[in-house]
DNA sequence: TTTT
DNA sequence: TTTT
């Protein structure tokens, strides 16, 4: 088992590219925040910020792409994922990321009501791959 | 492993038992909502609650009645037990449980700044049994 | 959130229902174990057996029909659930289920390099609905 | 929410520091490793190992100093925590840990019934904090 | 019986 | 009804 799960806020907007019209992958920055609190001797423990790099692939990242924004809540579930990459200078960089499977967004739906064209939450479930023609309802 | 996660809304005032100055006991009733959706054949998929048995033992049960009340949003982690008991007609009653062993309260502080008694959240942390007198912040 | 995850031993072989070419349901039921332990001041906590009742639908249904037999180790990932039904003598039954929307089978392969028919484990990932084409290796 | 779960194996012996007698910290690192797998195209994807920093504090790192050892399977629950640090040299390094709140020790006791010294693992449930005298059976 |  |  390799699991990890989050809720947090997005850093700022969504970084998506294509490599296909199928093949999307998407990265967003997550801070997950812990607040702070007084051991019984008095000492204080800050609140603490942690920054998790994010990685969507595919209709996931689409999803991304679409409805998730800077600021916006989310709940991230997936696998806990190093890597390591040298840049054009040749000088090797390690990166922690969360390769993410499940997603939810946790922020109230933007403007609903507003006279406001295609940027409302889908009403079909965004989050799961779920995409035949079931007729039982579950 | 016997996990389970919860992020629900109480149903009402816990009911919290005594069995000496330390052995408390609290139930709490949450209810999980999950949002209905609409299929691509058009069958809507209403919205479904599940009502769950939560119990809360020793010094979370202390928390509990001083902190949680009917409304309140609430995070648990806990296992699932099952069980039987026998009522005064002799009828036997299976009863399904959450036994809580980690609780995060999700409501925004009650009334903080209020000229109110004992009535705020604790800043010590409730949830963890970390009754030392650790230095170390973490 | 409303999350269960379990790992456990399968009490009989599946219970696997069609409702069409599509759309299967199995039944499994699942026992975890708890350790027994003893307390400091001597008292045995004996061992703890639950079991629990996995509903699978769809694809993870055919999974099940197809691999998993009485006595496997299992890792399940779902949903708890609440439900009611009334038998043929009008009496009312409460069952608590947990709808699985991510399975791991743990038993070793069995009988892998026998000289053995179609009863090997899939290759190809079972457990995800990713049925598409992809060629990003994740 | 910020929460980890892993099963998997230990790398090497547990690195185990004292600051006072019982100011603790134990690293530990973790493998876990998922299969490969075959896509439909006839695509090979590999195995992949991810090597998982652990941090063990206080009484838990006693526990993993007394009965953690190399090639020990784990499980481990805990937060994702990134840190910074600067060697001797004035270089920058960026670490990527787990602190770990919860242990559970999967490999089987090592040779209980020799007549064997303290090497038992313990009998009083080790990874819980539950230092009461409690009666109660849970 | 809760909440959005 | 399972398993260690």
């Amino acid at each position: 088992m390799n699991k990890v799960m989050l809720i947090g806020n997005v850093g700022k907007d969504p970084d998506v590219r294509y490599y296909d019209a199928d093949q999307a992958v998407a990265k967003v920055t997550l801070a997950t925040t812990e607040r702070g609190y007084t051991l019984k001797n008095g000492t204080q423990v800050p609140d603490r910020t942690d920054w998790h790099n994010l990685v969507f692939y595919r209709q996931l990242a689409k999803v991304v792409e679409q409805y998730v924004h800077k600021g916006d809540k989310l709940y991230v579930e997936g696998r806990l994922r190093y890597t390591t990459f040298d840049d054009q200078l040749g000088k090797r960089h390690y990166v922690t990321e969360i390769l993410v499977e499940n997603m939810e967004m946790l922020t109230p739906k933007p403007r609903a009501n507003e006279a406001d064209k295609a940027e409302t939450q889908p009403t079909v479930k965004p989050s799961t791959a779920n995409d035949d023609d079931s007729s039982l309802p579950f």
